[in-house]
Parts: C-alpha cells; structure tokens; sequence
DNA sequence: CTGAAAGCGCTAACAG
DNA sequence: CTGTTAGCGCTTTCAG
C-alpha cells in the first residue's frame, strides 16, 4: 500500500497525495478533502522511513541514561528514578509525535546504526566531558540533557536543578533540626549531581567554620557502600557524626541500617538524608527523609524542550526543575 | 558525507563500497580491506534511513506493555516489574544490534508513523483479542507476546509461564502451610495471567471440594483495591478466608494491611500471597510471600525469541520461563 | 490548481 | 572481480 495506491484510488497524481495529506502546497479544498477520505478509507498511512529518507526526519527521540551505562545494569535493585524517568519521557514523546528509543552509551557498545539517524537525543546526568556528547555533536544531533555536563559549562541546554539547591535546602533542613556536625556522601560518578552537591557542601563548610566530613563512594556499591562507609566512620578516631547527608537512597540505606547495628539510634543519635528517593528510603525503618528528583516532571520538560528546539524555537530558556524533600521519620527531632 | 565521498575517496564504485561493508557479494580481500579501512578512517557509517528504505530493516524493535495501558500511567508507584522489563529488554535488544521503542498502545493513541515500521514487536500481557496484536498483523509485523492472548490459543510465539505453574504452586504452598479456606484475588484485565490464574483456581476447588472465594478487583485500584476486597471479607457473613491469594503486590499489601487493622495477625490468622513481587510485598509488615515473575529473564527470552525469528529462524520453541516463589514472613506458619 | 520528474542514500540485479 | 543502473516510497521543485 503506497502513495501510488491512493493516488490511482482518488483519481490524482501522487504529488497532489502528498499535498493534500501534509497541508503543504496548493490543493483545491475539495480534491484535497476528497484525497483524505479516500486515504483513510484505504487506512493508508506513509511510510515512516521513506520519508524519513527525504526529511531526514524519523520521528524518533534518543534517550541515553547515562548513569545506567556506569552501573553496568539497567535493572539497580529498587531505584525507580531511572524507569519513571523513562516511561514519562517515552509518554511525553509519544504525546509531542515522537517515538522514543532507549539505547546505550553510543560510543562503546555496538550500538544500531539507527542510533545516530534519531532526531535528537536527551542524555541524562552526562558526566564531565561526556564522549556520548560529542559524538553526537560530531553528527550534528540535537541534545538535551539532564544535568550539566560540568567540563562544559557554555553549554545551557539542560534541564534539573543543579544539585545545589538540593544540597542547600538539605543542610538548612539537618540544621533547623540541630545537626552540628554534618557529613556528605556523594557517588564517584562526575556528574553534576555528584559535583554540585560536593561543591555546595564544602562552600557551606567553609563559611560556618564547620568541619569538612567528606566520603566518595562508587555508585555501583548500593547499600553496602553504604555499610562500608559507616564502617569507616566508626573506626574512625572522631565521633560519629550526627547527621549524614547520602546522595544515593542505596547508600543512605546501607549506611542507616549499619549505624543501627552498631547501637546508633536514628533519629535520636544521627539524622540521616538521602539525595535521591528509592524504595530503599521509603522503606527503611526509620524511613528517609529524601529529595523527591521529580523524575517524571523532568522527563517531560527535557522531551518537551528538545522538541520545542528540533521544530525551530530557538531560544528557550530551559526550565528549572524545583525538587521536593520528603521529610521523613529519620530526621524527625524536634529541637527547641 | 555519505556512501559516494567513501567511494571518491578510496577509488572505487559505490556498489564495491556497499559490497566491502555489508560483506555481500565479491570483493577482492584486498580492495575490501581498503575500502573498509578508509571508511573507518572518513568515520563514515551507513544511513540507517536510507538503508532501511531499501531493506525495509529498520533495526528497531517496538515494546508495549498492556498493563500499563490499562493502567493509563507509565509511573505505577511501587510497580517496578514494568520498568525492570523494559530495562532488560532494552538491554538485550542493544546486544543484539536492536534499539528498543517503547510506545503506547498504536490503536488509540496518537504514535508516531515510524511504530508501524520497526521490525518487530514484543507486546506484554496482551488482553484478549487484542486490537494491538490484529494491527500488527494486518501491517505485516512480526511480534511476540508475553503471556498468552486468551483468545488465541492457535498463536504460540509468547514466552512465560503460563499463570497455572504459579497459581498451582501458590496453592500447594498455603496448603503445605496449614491453609483450610483459600481465596483468590484477580484482576480484571483479560489477560492469560489473570485468567489462567483464575482457572487454575476453580478447577483446584472444584477438584478438592473446597469452597469458592473468588474476587475480582480492578488492577489500577492498587492498594485501595485490596483494602476494598478486605472489607468485603469482613462484611460477608462467611467467615475470613484463612489464606488469601493476590495477583497484584498492592491488591496484597492493600489487603493485608486492613485485615491487621481489623485485628486480624498476618500469618497467625491468615496467610497472604502476593503473584507479582514489588515494592509493596517486599517492604510491607510482614512481608508478603510473592511469586517473582523474572522480567529479566522474561524480557531477554521475549527479545531473542523476536530476534531469532525476525532473522529467519523459523520453527523455534518459545522458552518456558519458571517463575520463582520468594517465601516470606506472610505465610511463615508452621505445622506439624 | 495539478502533475511530471528529480532526487534523498542506499542495495542488488545485471552487465561488463 | 568491479561498475552501471534501476529502483525503495516519498517530498518537492518546477512546468504545465
């Protein structure tokens, strides 16, 4: 069933198809109304790859999770971000006329040719000069990302927070709960996320003359990072410090659940936060407080943005995502 | 750049390009290896579109998952069967040279042309008849189910298991486990998980003399839904059910939780199994012995089977995929 | 207002 | 063994 079909159906040229079924040109209303009606009757839709061939447009968004290809799996055991991540932004995508592919690190796994013929792709959380960014700025392919690409800071077209607001809102947050001694553990990942949250941190230190209680634990560890961190706090000389402020909600977790073992009393004796909520924040005992990434609401506007820019719109001013806390029983002390 | 400045380039016809890269027809070894070297140097790699075009391969599979149509949201919450099958088929169809679409169900909503011009599709948990699988086949696509259209018994490309090992394996395990008085919980989509379940069911009472107690309960209700079958239990002039059957992890966690509300002891007074393992069954109190429905392994059989037959090999023997029953506390009872 | 015709980049007959 | 050529189904000038 082709163009032609139609085309020797309704009694006109394949040009006059074409025209009628894509408003461009100059059809009569009526040859043009007559041409629809017998296209759908036939229930002919054109081929998606033909015309690619003459649009190089294929309809299809890209979506590389960059996080995913450090850990090496797509299934982390209870960490939802990345899956709502996906399913919105495959919603969004299909609601804008888009189809949306999930692939991995273009650069190093064989990868379908069809990678780099997508329309444009959304990367999320690239790490610092990413290859995946410049590969596809080498094939002249639109992106957006999720999360700055730090090495590359000219580069405006992304979408999120910036952790620092998070990191920000969480130290006022152990503050107003009367933290006194507060320790981060961010992912080893050079993210943005990572990066901006490590930044923030130290600058706060700096400021209020606290003390600099920094850990970096791999990602890919999960919740015995976690453990393995807390381990190292309490062989360390100093005191345990009374709250911990964990990037990942699997090292959260980990580290929570270790401390209790130990005799630590959470809230009572340590506050405890995570970066990123998970099933393992909800469902410890105590539950974590955690910041809510809003993975749905940023998927949408990362799609809705890089469509916006592949039809045209040229300057848009990428939104800002605002993050929620989700406070929660392990930093619920109430200080006088 | 294309396949005509690779030609100009290393001084041969375009067609001895094609032949050198594709490995099709005759080639000196040496003029290939030239080829093939200088194309690699101009980093020239084949347009996808253009390729498909002529081979109509367009090297991307479509995924839809049906549940999550009905469901009418990619963000289930708790859910995360759906995203660890999407993220294993994904992987899986990368390895084996495929990107991965996921769509909405092509019938109603608005998708992009291009769904109907990948090469196959893998469909999960398809209702009966489904309009998505008669779509596919009047285009001419190839696809594979997971789980049984239960309308189409002639159709035998699906993998898993076919709900009647698990239902039956339930059953044995809250018998095994002291339970008198077992009721089911299904939902209402048409699906062989649901139905076959359900079969399964009636057949065991109508086979063993036991009672009856069947509920069906809308599969988006989540655990409201449950909480809703629990009230009925407790309403009904029978008395409670002393095992209690879930399909559904929230249906389960749901139920569970309004019958300790009622003063019920979970397993002391009832047992309850959950047939999907999720965040709710695992993380609930107790936590709720759950069928594990293997997406990894599932999606990965699904996708190879796809694969396997897209390229030509014809009669392959879907795998049976053996689900796995995590026991836990919910029907820790023990009986001498 | 409509249609003929020229490609898009590639593959595959078929000649040489 | 290599190159010429005819399309794949569609969009888009450009003549009628």
């Amino acid at each position: 069933m082709t163009i032609h079909d139609v085309a020797k159906q309704a009694g006109v040229s394949i040009t006059t198809v074409s025209h009628s079924l894509n408003g461009k040109g100059v059809v009569a209303a009526a040859t043009r109304q007559h041409v629809v009606d017998v296209a759908a009757s036939m229930g002919y839709s054109a081929d998606a790859i033909a015309r690619g061939l003459r649009s190089s447009r294929l309809g299809v968004l890209g979506l590389v999770i960059r996080p995913l290809d450090s850990l090496d799996s797509y299934q982390p055991v209870g960490v939802d971000y990345f899956m709502r991540f996906a399913g919105a932004a495959a919603v969004e995508a299909l609601d804008r006329g888009f189809g949306l592919m999930l692939v991995r690190d273009p650069t190093t796994s064989r990868v379908p040719d069809i990678a780099l013929a997508v329309d444009g792709f959304v990367i999320s959380d690239p790490i610092g000069n990413d290859p995946v960014i410049a590969l596809l700025n080498r094939n002249d392919i639109p992106l957006v990302t999720v999360g700055r690409d730090v090495e590359h800071p000219e580069f405006t077209d992304w979408v999120g927070t910036g952790a620092n607001a998070d990191c920000a809102a969480i130290i006022a947050h152990l503050c107003e709960r009367g933290a006194k001694s507060i320790a981060i553990v961010t992912g080893t990942d050079v993210n943005s996320w990572n990066i901006d949250s490590e930044t923030t941190y130290l600058s706060w230190a700096a400021e209020q003359g606290q003390p600099v209680i920094l850990y970096r634990q791999d990602e890919t560890s999960g919740e015995a990072g976690g453990r393995a961190v807390a381990e190292e706090m309490l062989a360390s000389e100093s005191p345990i410090p009374d709250a911990v402020y964990c990037l990942t909600g699997r090292h959260a977790a980990g580290l929570q659940t270790r401390l209790q073992e130990a005799g630590y009393s959470i809230p009572a004796d340590v506050l405890v936060v995570a970066g990123s909520d998970s099933e393992q924040t909800r469902n410890s005992s105590p539950p974590i407080t955690s910041v809510d990434l809003m993975p749905e609401r940023t998927a949408r506007e990362a799609v809705a943005l890089l469509v916006r820019r592949l039809e045209g719109d040229t300057d848009l001013t990428p939104p800002l995502i605002e993050n929620e806390l989700r406070i929660r029983e392990s930093t619920n002390r109430h200080v006088n």
